[in-house]
RNA sequence: GCGAGAGUGGCGAAACUGGCAGACGCGCUGGAUUUAGGUUCCAGUGCCGCAAGGCGUGCGGGUUCGACUCCCGCCUCUCGCACCA
């Protein structure tokens, strides 16, 4: 009865393997390396859905097929480990992070081992571990101690940040302010995205519309402290540096919209007194356009200014208003008495205002006029000045000049407002745009004084020009990218290694200080209470003294509470992997040499921006603080698509209880799913089989608790074995497509596992024997072709990642190999080779029982026989007029002239050819003949 | 609204660089084995048609001897982004 059981074969390999050491990773590489990483998993509560094995198997199938080429490969797993649902789970029950944080881990390692992933599990590591937390402070010290060089590009030691003289001149405080305000690690009391339902700050990228992006709480604007790491420094690097890597093009562009940079002026408009007479009004202008002249453009603006961004300076002269943000410094200038009650108003409500309100739901534009004029520096001519929350205060400068006519949120707010729209670029195909309506596009300018009739592009390097040497402007680049806020209020992160010196009241005095390296690390104090407050207070701050406050070299200091984000650990975790032990350092420069970059790196496309991007940013300073040998960390990435649930088909029923055609249904009609067997196809859509009037939606969709389609791996493993599923999961599709579970499908692929036991093994003996056709003859040809198409394919189709066409091959060569009588073993051996990085228990399994006493796993890859590739007659298609009329057999090296006259010649073609005149013939040697006949 | 990707049998899909559309799997039909079901094995299976043949890769055009593949214009779906001046 020795059936194929993947429930006994597959612990048993687990097992040898384990004990074996069988995928250990050599410190060092000898020879060709490669390094494939997963994307590491959260250890949430629920254990591993059927997502993470799409991913793992494929970088599973490289790395054993590589191993098997004789490669060194480091292939490594770990956990991503802090991060809020673990502080939630505790809140909740009570339970410490780090005890639930544990058993998921233990789970996840189960379940991973369970799948046979070839992982070197000696080198397995979690965010969480203190000796990995040690590092990621100390890379936080290295942000700290670094201040990036903008004339070198590269970010370098703080204490080579030259300190002006007037600094110098201050003292010793203000030298450490300076250098404070320059690390890329600093603080800043900016307003922050504070979500009260959570208890935390959270970064801009965490908030979706306006709520959080973990479950979906109102978040608010609200000033604090908090830990900023100076990313906007890298923006440039991080974008050019994109170009050289071998990722998809779609989330290369994704990185360099979200980086975002853009390219203008910097222009300064005139603050005016208000209510002076025009005599004054112009003489202040001229008397100011002459101290420009002679002193320049000032890198940062007085009060006397209003400085705006703009990237079509070319529009300048169609400026009928000024904008500026809530938040911006000058507002308080600009307001005019009369006007002071309203803009206040306005300001306090835009500061209660969440994102959402801001920018989702309410689309119209609102402002309030502070009552104030600037001069337009070109044409000398009075501008209003507004308040509106449509401009940030967080991009290029906080205010903008407003050009209704040619930028539609300007002409948006205009319109609401009844402001002027003076044209000033017309299309440059002569085409005309009706006055006062929106054109957005470049074209020549009208109406522009001296540039009248130059074209945008020309009007832009003109004017840029002209003002950097007026001093008056100058060009300018912003990125959309923000500094990285780094700090959340929270228990389960890193704690930060800073101490803040206090005086004797307790009060803190400003200057911080960093621990030293040699204390690292900071571990998190022993609390009994998690629980966020209503405050943003961190819950760190509620710990015990002895924790929160040091003292060094005399002075008194209380600890940092804030916590670091679930990034930092992700940040750089594929370093760890390669030197886990080490204790002197976090990570051997030999070692990093040796095996960095990472070759190919798999996860899901979520990732696309934030990891993938604060990730570069950490190893970018770190290679420019010499600590690792490349500019980039991640050389080919590739995203897995997502597996979506089972088919589901959906009717409707109205309130009554009947069917509602799903193109019919209202609002208050519900969803009912409907059985499979009750659905048929008719024309585009399906209908109910009982009612074809009634159609019904037919989609798979993401799995979710909730609804209820969460395919759970244990389950398949238990129904159907570790090596259907990872099969399954391969031949779904293509790797990075999205995909629907089908649970149908594993079973066929179970039955291809089947049909490769069977074509092994005799399984009507009762003993575990070889089957009685397995047998030591000679190849033959037929047997020759039909292996080494296989290899090949299944060869060329792994380094491509198509694994789903490889292991079509496979199951072509299993029904070529069914029906024979005799099965020699010379072609079941590199079978079974070349089955094994896709289902290795089950090929360890079939080694054994072929004789072989060391593992299918570190065999030698099969080598393709070339002779074998190559057919000597070839079915040639014959078409006339392109359309397919007849086969025929004739030599593979046939030429075109030999084709032709082959194909002529075929009677079936010969009679179609008959009475009709030949006008052309197309022959492609080994293709096909295509007869072009007129008649 | 902007951007990206996708649309091929009943279903998941395949098709190298413009050259036989539908490999492989599921499902379905028939047959053999079996007391029977299941399993296994064999054969068939894009649609219409008795057949000859015709029609077929979201829709409409175009280029070409030849188009799933290239170009233009639409439609639908999925996923991102969303006042960044």
């Amino acid at each position: 009865m020795p059936r194929y059981q993947p429930s006994r074969i597959e612990p048993k390999w687990q097992d040898w393997w384990a004990a074996r050491g069988t995928f250990a990773s050599a410190r060092l590489p000898t020879g060709r390396k490669a390094y494939i990483l997963d994307m590491f998993p959260y250890p949430s509560g629920d254990g591993l859905h059927v997502g993470h094995p799409e991913g793992y198997t494929a970088t599973d199938i490289v790395t054993r097929f590589e191993r098997m080429r004789g490669t060194s490969v480091m292939h490594p797993m770990g956990f991503d480990a802090f991060g809020l649902p673990a502080e939630e789970y505790a809140i909740r029950t009570g339970t410490p992070p780090r005890e639930s944080t544990e058993r998921n881990i233990a789970t996840f390692t189960r379940q991973l081992r369970m799948l046979g992933f070839s992982y070197d599990w000696d080198r397995v590591l979690a965010t969480t571990d203190p000796g990995y937390v040690r590092w990621t402070q100390w890379i936080f010290l290295v942000l700290f101690d670094t201040w990036f060089d903008p004339v070198q590009g590269k970010g370098r030691p703080i204490a080579e940040l030259p300190i002006p003289p007037e600094v110098a001149g201050e003292g010793e405080p203000a030298v450490a302010r300076y250098r404070d305000a320059h690390r890329l690690a600093y603080q800043s009391e900016a307003p922050v995205n504070w979500c009260p339902a959570l208890g935390t700050v959270l970064a801009n990228e965490e908030v979706i519309g306006g709520v959080s992006e973990r479950g979906g709480h109102p978040v608010v604007r609200l000033p604090l402290r908090q830990w900023m790491l100076r990313i906007t420094a890298y923006a440039d690097r991080l974008e050019r540096e994109l170009e050289g890597l071998d990722w998809p093009a779609s989330i290369k562009k994704l990185q360099c919209d979200w980086i975002g940079r853009s390219t203008g002026a910097e222009v300064d408009f005139l603050i005016l007194t208000a209510g002076a007479p025009a005599e004054t009004i112009r003489n202040a202008f001229e008397q100011w356009k002459r101290d420009r002249a002679e002193t320049g453009f000032p890198k940062k603006p007085g009060d006397d200014v209003l400085r705006v961004y703009t990237t079509r300076p070319d529009t300048l002269y169609g400026v009928t208003c000024m904008v500026v943000a809530p938040e911006h410094p000058l507002v308080d200038i600009l307001t005019s008495p009369a006007q002071r009650n309203e803009i206040t108003a306005y300001r306090d409500l835009a500061a209660r205002k969440s994102d959402l309100d801001r920018t989702d739901l309410a689309r119209g534009k609102t402002g309030v006029f502070t009552g104030s004029h600037v001069v337009h520096p070109l044409t000398g001519r009075p501008i209003p000045v507004w308040v509106a929350d449509y401009v940030l205060a967080t991009y290029g400068t906080g205010a903008i000049m407003s050009v209704p006519a040619h930028d539609d949120r300007d002409h948006e707010f205009a319109r609401t407002f009844g402001l002027e729209v003076v044209t000033v670029v017309e299309p440059a195909d002569g085409s005309a745009v009706p006055a006062g309506e929106l054109f957005a596009g470049d074209g020549r300018a009208v109406a522009s004084g001296p540039y009248t009739g130059l074209t945008t592009r020309e009007f832009i390097v003109q004017v840029a020009a002209d003002l950097a040497a007026a001093g008056l402007g100058r060009p300018a680049v912003n990125y959309k990218l923000r500094d990285w806020l780094f700090s959340r209020q929270r228990f389960w992160g890193e704690p930060f290694p800073i101490l803040h010196e206090i005086d004797a009241d307790g009060n803190p005095t400003g200057m911080i200080r960093a621990v030293d390296a040699s204390e690292l690390p900071v571990n998190l104090p022993e609390l009994t209470d998690f629980r966020p407050g209503d405050t943003p207070d961190p819950p760190l701050s509620r710990s015990g003294p002895e924790w929160l406050y040091v003292e060094r070299d005399g002075r008194r200091y209380r600890r940092e509470t804030n916590t670091m984000p679930q990034w930092a650990g992700s940040c750089w975790y594929y370093l760890r992997f390669l030197d886990p032990k080490n204790e002197d350092r976090f990570l051997d420069p030999g070692i990093e040499q040796a095996w960095m970059p990472v070759d190919l790196y798999i996860g899901g496309a979520e990732h696309a921006v934030l990891h993938l991007l604060y990730s570069r940013f950490w190893h970018k300073v770190l290679f420019d603080r010499g600590h690792v040998s490349h500019p980039e960390p991640f050389g080919k990435l590739v995203n897995q698509g997502m597996i979506l649930g089972e088919m589901e088909f959906t009717g409707y029923r109205s309130g009554k209880g009947g069917w509602v055609s799903a193109e019919q249904r209202g609002a208050e009609d519900v969803s009912a799913k409907v059985p499979a067997d009750q659905v048929e196809k008719q024309g585009e859509h399906f209908v109910l089989r009982d009612a074809p009037k009634i159609r019904v939606e037919s989609r798979a969709y993401k799995m979710s608790k909730s609804r209820g389609n969460v395919v759970n791996p244990d389950q398949v493993v238990r129904d159907f074995g570790a090596d259907s599923l990872r099969l399954y999961e391969m031949f779904m599709g293509p790797l990075e497509a999205t995909k629907p579970w089908s649970t149908a499908g594993v079973s066929g692929v179970r039955g291809f596992l089947d049909r490769c036991w069977r074509l092994v093994v005799d399984e009507r003996a009762d003993d575990l024997c070889l089957a009685p056709q397995v047998c030591d003859d000679p190849p033959t040809d037929e047997h020759l072709r039909e292996i080494n198409r296989t290899i090949d394919k299944v060869t060329r189709d792994i380094q491509s990642l198509s694994f789903n066409t490889a292991i079509a091959r496979m199951m072509e060569f299993v029904n070529f190999c069914t029906p024979l009588e005799r099965r020699p073993r010379a072609i079941l051996e590199p079978f079974v080779t070349i089955l094994a990085p896709f289902a290795p228990h089950l090929a360890e399994e079939l080694w054994e029982l072929l004789g072989r006493t060391a593992p299918v796993s570190l065999a030698a890859w099969p080598s393709v026989e070339e002779k074998w590739l190559k057919d000597d007659t070839v079915e040639i298609p014959v078409q006339i007029q392109g359309k397919l009329r007849g086969r025929v057999v004739m030599p593979a090296d046939a030429d075109a002239e030999a084709m032709k006259a082959a194909a002529a010649a075929d009677p079936r073609i010969a009679e179609q050819l008959a009475g009709k005149e030949i006008v052309k013939v197309v022959a492609v040697p080994g293709r096909l003949v295509n007869f072009v006949v007129k008649g």
